[in-house]
DNA sequence: TGCTGTGAATCGCTTCACAGCC
DNA sequence: GGCTGTGAAGCGATTCACAGCA
Protein backbone atom coordinates (compact mmCIF):
# COMPACT_ATOMS: atom_id res chain seq x y z
CA UNK A 1 0.00 0.00 0.00
CA UNK A 2 2.46 2.20 1.13
CA UNK A 3 4.72 1.87 -2.35
CA UNK A 4 2.65 2.85 -4.49
CA UNK A 5 0.69 0.14 -5.84
CA UNK A 6 -0.78 -0.18 -8.83
CA UNK A 7 -0.13 -3.70 -10.39
CA UNK A 8 0.22 -2.16 -14.38
CA UNK A 9 1.50 -5.22 -16.92
CA UNK A 10 4.74 -2.80 -15.84
CA UNK A 11 6.58 -4.29 -18.96
CA UNK A 12 7.58 -2.37 -22.41
CA UNK A 13 8.09 0.96 -22.62
CA UNK A 14 7.48 2.14 -25.98
CA UNK A 15 7.56 -1.16 -27.19
CA UNK A 16 11.09 -1.54 -25.85
CA UNK A 17 11.54 -4.48 -23.25
CA UNK A 18 12.59 -3.49 -20.12
CA UNK A 19 15.71 -6.02 -20.58
CA UNK A 20 16.66 -4.68 -23.43
CA UNK A 21 17.20 -1.12 -22.19
CA UNK A 22 19.32 -2.48 -19.62
CA UNK A 23 21.46 -3.61 -21.78
CA UNK A 24 21.57 -0.18 -24.38
CA UNK A 25 24.29 1.41 -21.98
CA UNK A 26 25.80 -1.68 -22.08
CA UNK A 27 26.01 -1.45 -25.99
CA UNK A 28 26.47 1.55 -26.31
CA UNK A 29 29.88 1.64 -24.57
CA UNK A 30 30.94 -1.14 -26.62
CA UNK A 31 30.34 1.10 -29.77
CA UNK A 32 32.21 4.10 -28.23
CA UNK A 33 35.02 2.16 -27.51
CA UNK A 34 35.39 1.37 -31.23
CA UNK A 35 34.24 4.83 -32.01
CA UNK A 36 37.55 5.88 -30.74
CA UNK A 37 39.62 3.31 -32.54
CA UNK A 38 37.47 4.75 -35.41
CA UNK A 39 36.23 1.44 -36.49
CA UNK A 40 33.59 2.31 -38.97
CA UNK A 41 31.76 -0.79 -38.78
CA UNK A 42 30.69 -4.15 -36.69
CA UNK A 43 28.99 -7.18 -37.29
CA UNK A 44 26.46 -8.20 -34.43
CA UNK A 45 28.85 -11.46 -33.66
CA UNK A 46 32.26 -8.79 -32.75
CA UNK A 47 30.24 -6.24 -30.58
CA UNK A 48 27.87 -8.79 -28.74
CA UNK A 49 31.65 -9.93 -27.56
CA UNK A 50 32.47 -6.62 -26.93
CA UNK A 51 29.06 -6.07 -24.61
CA UNK A 52 29.80 -9.25 -22.91
CA UNK A 53 26.19 -10.59 -24.06
CA UNK A 54 25.18 -12.96 -27.44
CA UNK A 55 24.74 -12.23 -30.87
CA UNK A 56 21.20 -13.59 -30.62
CA UNK A 57 20.27 -11.06 -27.86
CA UNK A 58 21.95 -8.42 -29.27
CA UNK A 59 20.28 -8.75 -32.82
CA UNK A 60 16.95 -9.06 -31.30
CA UNK A 61 17.67 -5.85 -28.85
CA UNK A 62 18.90 -3.92 -31.60
CA UNK A 63 15.39 -5.17 -33.65
CA UNK A 64 13.04 -3.47 -31.35
CA UNK A 65 14.73 -0.29 -32.06
CA UNK A 66 14.57 -0.36 -35.83
CA UNK A 67 16.58 -1.83 -38.66
CA UNK A 68 19.98 -0.17 -38.30
CA UNK A 69 22.17 -2.66 -39.89
CA UNK A 70 22.73 -3.95 -43.40
CA UNK A 71 22.88 -7.63 -43.95
CA UNK A 72 25.98 -8.91 -44.75
CA UNK A 73 28.03 -6.19 -43.54
CA UNK A 74 27.02 -5.11 -40.13
CA UNK A 75 26.23 -2.17 -38.09
CA UNK A 76 27.69 1.00 -38.71
CA UNK A 77 29.30 2.23 -35.61
CA UNK A 78 28.42 5.95 -35.13
CA UNK A 79 25.06 5.71 -36.50
CA UNK A 80 24.30 3.33 -34.11
CA UNK A 81 25.98 5.14 -31.02
CA UNK A 82 24.02 8.01 -32.12
CA UNK A 83 20.60 6.13 -32.46
CA UNK A 84 20.79 4.25 -28.91
CA UNK A 85 22.14 7.96 -27.24
CA UNK A 86 19.13 8.86 -29.07
CA UNK A 87 16.71 6.37 -27.81
CA UNK A 88 18.23 6.40 -23.84
CA UNK A 89 17.81 10.08 -24.17
CA UNK A 90 21.22 11.13 -23.94
CA UNK A 91 21.07 13.40 -26.42
CA UNK A 92 19.56 15.96 -23.95
CA UNK A 93 21.66 17.23 -20.77
CA UNK A 94 20.04 16.19 -17.93
CA UNK A 95 21.32 17.81 -14.37
CA UNK A 96 21.57 15.87 -11.69
CA UNK A 97 21.78 16.14 -8.06
CA UNK A 98 23.75 14.21 -5.38
CA UNK A 99 22.01 14.65 -2.07
CA UNK A 100 24.53 13.19 0.90
CA UNK A 101 28.24 13.60 0.41
CA UNK A 102 30.46 11.19 2.30
CA UNK A 103 32.60 8.87 0.81
CA UNK A 104 30.12 7.47 -1.73
CA UNK A 105 28.67 10.69 -2.53
CA UNK A 106 32.02 12.03 -3.47
CA UNK A 107 32.79 8.95 -5.39
CA UNK A 108 29.76 9.40 -7.44
CA UNK A 109 30.54 13.51 -7.79
CA UNK A 110 33.97 12.14 -9.29
CA UNK A 111 32.51 9.72 -11.39
CA UNK A 112 33.81 10.48 -15.09
CA UNK A 113 30.99 8.33 -16.55
CA UNK A 114 28.70 10.69 -15.96
CA UNK A 115 29.56 13.94 -17.79
CA UNK A 116 30.77 11.57 -20.79
CA UNK A 117 27.04 10.62 -21.27
CA UNK A 118 24.99 13.40 -21.17
CA UNK A 119 24.53 13.82 -17.04
CA UNK A 120 25.80 17.61 -15.45
CA UNK A 121 26.47 17.45 -11.65
CA UNK A 122 24.27 20.62 -11.16
CA UNK A 123 24.25 20.03 -7.28
CA UNK A 124 25.86 18.67 -4.26
CA UNK A 125 23.96 18.68 -0.74
CA UNK A 126 25.01 17.91 2.56
CA UNK A 127 22.74 17.48 5.68
CA UNK A 128 26.48 18.97 7.49
CA UNK A 129 26.45 22.61 7.81
CA UNK A 130 30.89 22.43 8.31
CA UNK A 131 30.31 20.32 4.37
CA UNK A 132 28.45 24.08 3.12
CA UNK A 133 30.77 25.52 0.77
CA UNK A 134 33.79 23.05 0.45
CA UNK A 135 34.01 21.89 -3.16
CA UNK A 136 34.11 18.55 -3.90
CA UNK A 137 35.11 17.24 -7.57
CA UNK A 138 35.10 21.08 -8.13
CA UNK A 139 31.60 22.05 -7.28
CA UNK A 140 30.65 23.26 -3.59
CA UNK A 141 28.66 21.31 -1.44
CA UNK A 142 25.53 23.49 -0.69
CA UNK A 143 23.15 22.79 2.41
CA UNK A 144 20.46 20.43 2.67
CA UNK A 145 18.11 23.36 4.11
CA UNK A 146 18.15 25.15 0.13
CA UNK A 147 17.54 21.17 -1.49
CA UNK A 148 14.13 22.75 -3.19
CA UNK A 149 15.40 26.05 -4.24
CA UNK A 150 18.22 24.11 -5.77
CA UNK A 151 16.22 21.58 -7.74
CA UNK A 152 13.70 23.85 -8.86
CA UNK A 153 16.26 26.90 -9.93
CA UNK A 154 18.28 24.00 -12.09
CA UNK A 155 15.37 21.97 -13.23
CA UNK A 156 16.65 18.88 -11.74
CA UNK A 157 14.48 15.69 -12.69
CA UNK A 158 16.93 13.17 -11.69
CA UNK A 159 18.12 13.12 -7.74
CA UNK A 160 20.95 10.45 -6.66
CA UNK A 161 20.59 9.98 -2.98
CA UNK A 162 23.98 8.48 -1.21
CA UNK A 163 22.85 9.33 2.57
CA UNK A 164 22.70 7.03 5.44
CA UNK A 165 19.94 4.69 5.79
CA UNK A 166 18.01 6.69 8.38
CA UNK A 167 17.71 10.22 5.98
CA UNK A 168 16.67 8.36 2.68
CA UNK A 169 13.24 8.45 2.95
CA UNK A 170 12.97 11.88 4.02
CA UNK A 171 15.89 13.05 1.67
CA UNK A 172 13.05 10.93 -0.97
CA UNK A 173 10.36 12.47 0.25
CA UNK A 174 11.60 16.22 -0.51
CA UNK A 175 13.11 15.41 -3.72
CA UNK A 176 9.99 14.13 -5.02
CA UNK A 177 8.20 17.11 -3.97
CA UNK A 178 11.15 19.73 -5.27
CA UNK A 179 9.86 17.74 -8.58
CA UNK A 180 12.39 15.10 -9.22
CA UNK A 181 10.60 12.08 -11.03
CA UNK A 182 13.66 9.58 -11.34
CA UNK A 183 15.36 8.62 -8.30
CA UNK A 184 18.57 6.20 -7.78
CA UNK A 185 19.13 5.22 -4.02
CA UNK A 186 22.46 4.10 -2.93
CA UNK A 187 21.22 3.98 1.03
CA UNK A 188 20.00 0.09 2.11
CA UNK A 189 16.41 1.14 2.48
CA UNK A 190 13.16 0.62 0.67
CA UNK A 191 11.80 3.86 -0.64
CA UNK A 192 8.29 4.85 -0.92
CA UNK A 193 7.22 7.20 -3.87
CA UNK A 194 3.98 8.23 -5.40
CA UNK A 195 3.14 6.67 -8.78
CA UNK A 196 4.79 8.51 -11.77
CA UNK A 197 8.44 8.49 -10.15
CA UNK A 198 11.37 5.63 -11.22
CA UNK A 199 13.43 4.57 -8.07
CA UNK A 200 16.21 2.45 -9.02
CA UNK A 201 18.65 0.81 -6.04
CA UNK A 202 22.14 -0.10 -5.77
CA UNK A 203 22.74 -2.04 -2.63
CA UNK A 204 26.59 -2.81 -2.87
CA UNK A 205 26.16 -5.69 -0.26
CA UNK A 206 23.75 -7.53 -1.79
CA UNK A 207 26.21 -7.57 -4.38
CA UNK A 208 28.33 -9.66 -2.17
CA UNK A 209 25.77 -11.68 -0.53
CA UNK A 210 25.23 -13.14 -4.04
CA UNK A 211 28.57 -13.71 -5.14
CA UNK A 212 28.77 -15.27 -1.40
CA UNK A 213 25.61 -17.84 -2.25
CA UNK A 214 27.84 -18.74 -5.13
CA UNK A 215 30.72 -19.10 -3.56
CA UNK A 216 29.60 -21.60 -0.81
CA UNK A 217 28.18 -23.60 -3.38
CA UNK A 218 31.42 -24.13 -5.35
CA UNK A 219 33.23 -24.63 -1.95
CA UNK A 220 30.51 -27.09 -1.24
CA UNK A 221 30.67 -29.08 -4.50
CA UNK A 222 34.44 -29.25 -3.77
CA UNK A 223 34.23 -31.24 -1.06
CA UNK A 224 30.56 -32.46 -1.01
CA UNK A 225 29.15 -31.93 2.52
CA UNK A 226 31.29 -30.98 4.97
CA UNK A 227 29.03 -29.33 7.57
CA UNK A 228 25.32 -30.31 7.64
CA UNK A 229 24.25 -27.37 5.61
CA UNK A 230 24.74 -29.22 1.85
CA UNK A 231 23.44 -32.83 2.28
CA UNK A 232 24.02 -34.65 -0.56
CA UNK A 233 21.49 -33.32 -3.03
CA UNK A 234 22.74 -32.15 -6.24
CA UNK A 235 26.67 -32.18 -6.21
CA UNK A 236 27.72 -32.03 -9.40
CA UNK A 237 31.51 -32.86 -10.64
CA UNK A 238 31.72 -30.10 -13.12
CA UNK A 239 32.22 -26.30 -12.34
CA UNK A 240 28.49 -24.78 -11.86
CA UNK A 241 28.38 -21.03 -11.74
CA UNK A 242 29.12 -18.58 -13.74
CA UNK A 243 27.09 -18.45 -17.14
CA UNK A 244 28.43 -15.73 -19.32
CA UNK A 245 25.48 -14.54 -19.98
CA UNK A 246 22.28 -14.34 -18.91
CA UNK A 247 22.12 -14.13 -15.33
CA UNK A 248 19.90 -12.35 -12.94
CA UNK A 249 19.38 -9.16 -11.06
CA UNK A 250 19.79 -7.36 -7.60
CA UNK A 251 19.28 -3.58 -9.12
CA UNK A 252 16.13 -3.21 -10.04
CA UNK A 253 13.05 -0.37 -9.19
CA UNK A 254 11.57 -0.77 -6.34
CA UNK B 1 35.17 -16.92 -26.86
CA UNK B 2 37.65 -15.26 -25.08
CA UNK B 3 34.94 -15.02 -22.15
CA UNK B 4 34.90 -18.03 -21.22
CA UNK B 5 31.83 -19.48 -23.07
CA UNK B 6 30.53 -22.28 -21.55
CA UNK B 7 26.42 -22.04 -22.33
CA UNK B 8 25.26 -23.97 -19.70
CA UNK B 9 21.68 -23.62 -19.00
CA UNK B 10 23.35 -21.21 -16.13
CA UNK B 11 20.19 -21.25 -13.77
CA UNK B 12 19.32 -22.48 -10.89
CA UNK B 13 21.67 -23.53 -7.86
CA UNK B 14 21.09 -26.42 -5.92
CA UNK B 15 17.66 -26.00 -7.23
CA UNK B 16 16.87 -22.27 -5.74
CA UNK B 17 16.30 -19.85 -8.54
CA UNK B 18 18.48 -17.39 -9.39
CA UNK B 19 15.87 -14.93 -9.00
CA UNK B 20 15.02 -15.93 -5.66
CA UNK B 21 18.62 -15.81 -4.54
CA UNK B 22 18.70 -11.98 -5.76
CA UNK B 23 16.05 -10.98 -3.24
CA UNK B 24 17.00 -12.96 -0.54
CA UNK B 25 19.34 -10.53 0.85
CA UNK B 26 16.48 -7.91 0.51
CA UNK B 27 14.45 -10.31 2.58
CA UNK B 28 17.43 -10.66 5.46
CA UNK B 29 17.83 -7.16 5.31
CA UNK B 30 14.04 -6.51 6.12
CA UNK B 31 14.14 -9.58 8.65
CA UNK B 32 16.97 -8.38 10.49
CA UNK B 33 15.13 -4.63 11.09
CA UNK B 34 12.31 -6.39 12.46
CA UNK B 35 14.79 -8.11 14.56
CA UNK B 36 15.98 -5.13 15.93
CA UNK B 37 12.69 -4.04 16.84
CA UNK B 38 12.24 -7.37 18.78
CA UNK B 39 9.43 -8.60 16.52
CA UNK B 40 8.57 -12.18 16.79
CA UNK B 41 6.58 -12.99 13.45
CA UNK B 42 5.64 -11.68 10.50
CA UNK B 43 3.09 -12.13 7.90
CA UNK B 44 4.27 -13.07 4.15
CA UNK B 45 2.29 -9.49 3.49
CA UNK B 46 3.78 -7.85 6.07
CA UNK B 47 7.23 -8.75 5.60
CA UNK B 48 6.76 -8.28 1.36
CA UNK B 49 5.78 -4.60 2.19
CA UNK B 50 9.03 -4.12 4.05
CA UNK B 51 10.80 -5.46 1.04
CA UNK B 52 9.49 -3.59 -1.79
CA UNK B 53 8.18 -7.17 -3.44
CA UNK B 54 4.69 -8.61 -3.58
CA UNK B 55 3.83 -11.08 -1.36
CA UNK B 56 2.75 -14.35 -3.58
CA UNK B 57 6.58 -13.84 -4.93
CA UNK B 58 8.00 -13.86 -1.15
CA UNK B 59 6.42 -16.94 -0.09
CA UNK B 60 6.92 -18.95 -3.46
CA UNK B 61 10.40 -17.53 -2.66
CA UNK B 62 10.36 -18.89 0.51
CA UNK B 63 8.88 -22.19 -0.24
CA UNK B 64 12.25 -22.91 -2.36
CA UNK B 65 13.82 -23.27 1.24
CA UNK B 66 11.86 -24.88 2.40
CA UNK B 67 8.51 -24.78 5.31
CA UNK B 68 9.49 -22.58 7.29
CA UNK B 69 6.36 -20.70 8.22
CA UNK B 70 3.20 -21.49 10.69
CA UNK B 71 0.01 -21.60 8.63
CA UNK B 72 -2.46 -19.47 10.08
CA UNK B 73 0.65 -17.05 11.93
CA UNK B 74 3.08 -16.23 9.51
CA UNK B 75 7.15 -16.70 9.97
CA UNK B 76 9.31 -16.50 12.88
CA UNK B 77 11.56 -13.55 12.42
CA UNK B 78 14.97 -14.72 14.26
CA UNK B 79 14.83 -18.06 12.77
CA UNK B 80 14.00 -17.07 9.03
CA UNK B 81 17.09 -14.64 9.89
CA UNK B 82 19.11 -17.48 10.63
CA UNK B 83 17.78 -19.59 7.80
CA UNK B 84 18.55 -17.14 4.87
CA UNK B 85 22.11 -16.08 6.66
CA UNK B 86 22.53 -19.74 6.27
CA UNK B 87 21.29 -20.45 2.57
CA UNK B 88 23.53 -17.13 1.82
CA UNK B 89 26.59 -18.67 3.47
CA UNK B 90 26.57 -15.42 5.72
CA UNK B 91 27.17 -17.64 8.60
CA UNK B 92 30.75 -18.16 7.68
CA UNK B 93 33.52 -15.39 7.50
CA UNK B 94 34.04 -14.17 4.24
CA UNK B 95 37.36 -11.84 3.77
CA UNK B 96 37.38 -9.70 0.64
CA UNK B 97 39.94 -7.74 -0.46
CA UNK B 98 39.37 -4.55 -2.51
CA UNK B 99 41.48 -3.03 -4.96
CA UNK B 100 41.83 0.25 -6.04
CA UNK B 101 41.76 2.51 -3.34
CA UNK B 102 40.41 5.78 -4.90
CA UNK B 103 37.04 7.45 -3.88
CA UNK B 104 34.81 4.56 -4.63
CA UNK B 105 37.27 1.91 -2.90
CA UNK B 106 37.31 3.83 0.13
CA UNK B 107 33.47 4.13 0.45
CA UNK B 108 33.51 0.80 -0.04
CA UNK B 109 35.81 0.31 2.47
CA UNK B 110 34.18 2.66 5.32
CA UNK B 111 30.77 0.85 3.98
CA UNK B 112 29.27 -0.40 7.15
CA UNK B 113 27.07 -2.90 5.58
CA UNK B 114 29.75 -5.31 4.86
CA UNK B 115 30.94 -6.18 8.08
CA UNK B 116 27.35 -6.69 9.50
CA UNK B 117 26.68 -9.19 6.98
CA UNK B 118 29.69 -11.64 8.06
CA UNK B 119 31.67 -9.64 5.09
CA UNK B 120 35.70 -8.69 6.44
CA UNK B 121 37.55 -5.97 4.42
CA UNK B 122 40.94 -8.42 4.75
CA UNK B 123 42.85 -5.94 2.69
CA UNK B 124 42.73 -2.94 0.72
CA UNK B 125 45.33 -2.81 -2.20
CA UNK B 126 46.47 0.10 -4.64
CA UNK B 127 48.97 0.68 -7.25
CA UNK B 128 49.75 3.77 -6.59
CA UNK B 129 52.99 4.01 -3.47
CA UNK B 130 52.17 6.80 -2.17
CA UNK B 131 49.19 5.45 -1.14
CA UNK B 132 50.66 2.53 0.69
CA UNK B 133 50.61 2.19 4.26
CA UNK B 134 48.37 5.27 4.40
CA UNK B 135 45.12 4.55 6.22
CA UNK B 136 42.20 4.22 5.02
CA UNK B 137 38.32 2.98 7.72
CA UNK B 138 41.51 2.20 9.90
CA UNK B 139 42.91 -0.61 7.30
CA UNK B 140 46.60 0.36 5.59
CA UNK B 141 46.44 0.44 2.20
CA UNK B 142 49.16 -2.34 0.89
CA UNK B 143 51.07 -2.00 -2.47
CA UNK B 144 49.76 -4.01 -5.83
CA UNK B 145 53.19 -5.67 -6.16
CA UNK B 146 52.39 -7.95 -3.07
CA UNK B 147 48.46 -8.60 -4.00
CA UNK B 148 49.32 -12.03 -4.68
CA UNK B 149 50.78 -12.68 -1.12
CA UNK B 150 48.04 -11.13 0.09
CA UNK B 151 45.41 -13.02 -1.54
CA UNK B 152 46.83 -15.83 0.10
CA UNK B 153 47.99 -15.75 3.08
CA UNK B 154 44.07 -14.47 3.86
CA UNK B 155 42.55 -17.19 2.21
CA UNK B 156 40.49 -14.15 -0.04
CA UNK B 157 38.17 -15.51 -2.13
CA UNK B 158 36.24 -12.65 -2.80
CA UNK B 159 37.81 -9.82 -4.79
CA UNK B 160 36.51 -6.22 -5.74
CA UNK B 161 37.72 -4.24 -7.88
CA UNK B 162 37.19 -0.57 -7.88
CA UNK B 163 39.89 0.45 -10.31
CA UNK B 164 39.83 2.99 -13.16
CA UNK B 165 38.72 0.63 -16.49
CA UNK B 166 41.92 0.02 -17.81
CA UNK B 167 43.27 -1.56 -15.11
CA UNK B 168 40.75 -3.33 -14.38
CA UNK B 169 41.16 -6.76 -16.76
CA UNK B 170 45.13 -6.71 -14.99
CA UNK B 171 43.84 -6.58 -11.46
CA UNK B 172 41.29 -9.47 -12.60
CA UNK B 173 43.48 -11.71 -14.05
CA UNK B 174 46.02 -11.35 -10.83
CA UNK B 175 43.52 -11.67 -8.77
CA UNK B 176 41.93 -15.22 -10.51
CA UNK B 177 45.58 -16.03 -10.95
CA UNK B 178 45.93 -15.88 -7.23
CA UNK B 179 42.57 -18.10 -6.15
CA UNK B 180 40.05 -15.77 -6.26
CA UNK B 181 36.75 -17.09 -7.39
CA UNK B 182 34.29 -14.58 -7.62
CA UNK B 183 34.52 -10.59 -8.30
CA UNK B 184 32.53 -7.63 -7.69
CA UNK B 185 33.41 -4.99 -10.54
CA UNK B 186 32.81 -1.69 -10.26
CA UNK B 187 34.72 -0.64 -13.51
CA UNK B 188 33.02 0.24 -16.69
CA UNK B 189 34.51 -3.08 -18.53
CA UNK B 190 33.12 -6.14 -19.24
CA UNK B 191 35.93 -8.70 -17.65
CA UNK B 192 36.88 -12.09 -19.38
CA UNK B 193 37.43 -14.72 -16.73
CA UNK B 194 37.93 -18.43 -16.99
CA UNK B 195 34.91 -20.45 -16.02
CA UNK B 196 34.45 -21.15 -12.51
CA UNK B 197 34.82 -17.47 -11.85
CA UNK B 198 31.58 -15.71 -10.72
CA UNK B 199 31.37 -11.65 -11.90
CA UNK B 200 29.24 -9.28 -10.80
CA UNK B 201 29.22 -6.14 -11.98
CA UNK B 202 27.95 -2.70 -11.15
CA UNK B 203 27.65 0.34 -13.44
CA UNK B 204 26.74 3.31 -11.57
CA UNK B 205 26.47 5.52 -14.94
CA UNK B 206 24.48 2.52 -16.41
CA UNK B 207 21.75 3.03 -13.79
CA UNK B 208 21.50 6.69 -14.42
CA UNK B 209 21.25 5.58 -18.15
CA UNK B 210 18.43 3.52 -17.58
CA UNK B 211 16.34 6.28 -15.69
CA UNK B 212 17.21 8.42 -18.15
CA UNK B 213 15.30 6.35 -20.73
CA UNK B 214 11.80 6.50 -18.73
CA UNK B 215 12.58 9.78 -17.79
CA UNK B 216 12.62 10.90 -21.75
CA UNK B 217 9.70 9.43 -22.06
CA UNK B 218 7.72 10.70 -19.25
CA UNK B 219 8.31 13.81 -20.97
CA UNK B 220 7.57 12.38 -23.85
CA UNK B 221 3.90 11.44 -22.95
CA UNK B 222 2.99 14.29 -21.17
CA UNK B 223 3.56 16.50 -24.39
CA UNK B 224 3.20 13.77 -26.90
CA UNK B 225 5.70 14.11 -29.55
CA UNK B 226 7.76 17.35 -29.20
CA UNK B 227 10.64 16.24 -31.84
CA UNK B 228 10.06 13.33 -34.55
CA UNK B 229 12.00 10.92 -32.21
CA UNK B 230 8.96 9.83 -30.93
CA UNK B 231 5.90 9.41 -32.44
CA UNK B 232 2.34 8.80 -31.35
CA UNK B 233 2.54 5.30 -31.43
CA UNK B 234 1.48 4.36 -27.97
CA UNK B 235 1.17 7.86 -26.00
CA UNK B 236 -1.25 6.66 -22.71
CA UNK B 237 -2.88 9.48 -20.63
CA UNK B 238 -1.93 7.55 -17.34
CA UNK B 239 1.42 7.85 -16.09
CA UNK B 240 3.03 4.89 -17.16
CA UNK B 241 6.58 3.97 -15.59
CA UNK B 242 7.27 2.75 -12.24
CA UNK B 243 6.26 -1.16 -11.86
CA UNK B 244 6.02 -1.66 -7.69
CA UNK B 245 7.91 -4.49 -8.22
CA UNK B 246 9.06 -6.76 -11.09
CA UNK B 247 11.31 -4.15 -13.30
CA UNK B 248 14.51 -5.25 -14.94
CA UNK B 249 18.05 -5.79 -14.16
CA UNK B 250 21.43 -3.79 -15.37
CA UNK B 251 23.74 -5.73 -12.82
CA UNK B 252 24.56 -8.91 -13.74
CA UNK B 253 26.82 -11.29 -13.85
CA UNK B 254 29.30 -10.80 -17.32
C1' DT C 1 -10.72 -18.05 10.32
C1' DG C 2 -6.22 -16.79 8.63
C1' DC C 3 -2.19 -17.42 6.42
C1' DT C 4 1.15 -20.55 4.32
C1' DG C 5 2.59 -23.52 0.58
C1' DT C 6 2.11 -24.78 -4.14
C1' DG C 7 0.17 -26.65 -8.72
C1' DA C 8 -1.33 -24.43 -12.80
C1' DA C 9 -1.68 -20.53 -15.86
C1' DT C 10 0.55 -16.74 -17.69
C1' DC C 11 3.95 -13.64 -19.09
C1' DG C 12 8.22 -12.03 -20.88
C1' DC C 13 12.88 -13.01 -22.08
C1' DT C 14 16.11 -15.86 -24.48
C1' DT C 15 17.48 -18.86 -27.95
C1' DC C 16 16.98 -21.16 -32.23
C1' DA C 17 17.00 -21.39 -36.92
C1' DC C 18 16.29 -19.63 -41.17
C1' DA C 19 14.29 -16.34 -44.61
C1' DG C 20 15.68 -12.13 -46.72
C1' DC C 21 18.81 -8.87 -48.41
C1' DC C 22 23.43 -6.84 -49.60
C1' DG D 1 28.64 -15.97 -49.03
C1' DG D 2 27.80 -13.44 -45.12
C1' DC D 3 25.24 -11.22 -41.82
C1' DT D 4 20.96 -9.05 -40.35
C1' DG D 5 16.18 -9.35 -38.91
C1' DT D 6 12.59 -12.11 -37.00
C1' DG D 7 8.86 -15.74 -36.43
C1' DA D 8 8.53 -19.61 -33.45
C1' DA D 9 10.01 -22.61 -29.82
C1' DG D 10 11.75 -22.97 -25.30
C1' DC D 11 12.15 -21.76 -20.69
C1' DG D 12 12.38 -19.36 -16.38
C1' DA D 13 10.00 -16.17 -13.44
C1' DT D 14 5.77 -14.22 -11.83
C1' DT D 15 1.12 -14.38 -10.67
C1' DC D 16 -3.10 -16.63 -9.68
C1' DA D 17 -6.02 -19.11 -6.92
C1' DC D 18 -6.95 -22.41 -3.76
C1' DA D 19 -5.97 -26.62 -1.02
C1' DG D 20 -4.15 -27.61 3.45
C1' DC D 21 -3.01 -26.84 7.99
C1' DA D 22 -2.68 -24.29 12.63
Amino acid sequence: MATGRTHRPATRSRGIPEATVARLPLYLRALTALSERSVPTVSSEELAAAAGVNSAKLRKDFSYLGSYGTRGVGYDVEYLVYQISRELGLTQDWPVVIVGIGNLGAALANYGGFASRGFRVAALIDADPAMAGKPVAGIPVQHSDDLEKIIQDNGVSIGVIATPAGAAQQVCDRLVAAGVTSILNFAPTVLSVPDGVDVRKVDLSIELQILAFHEQRKAGEEAASADGALPAAAARSDSADQGPDGDMPAVMPA
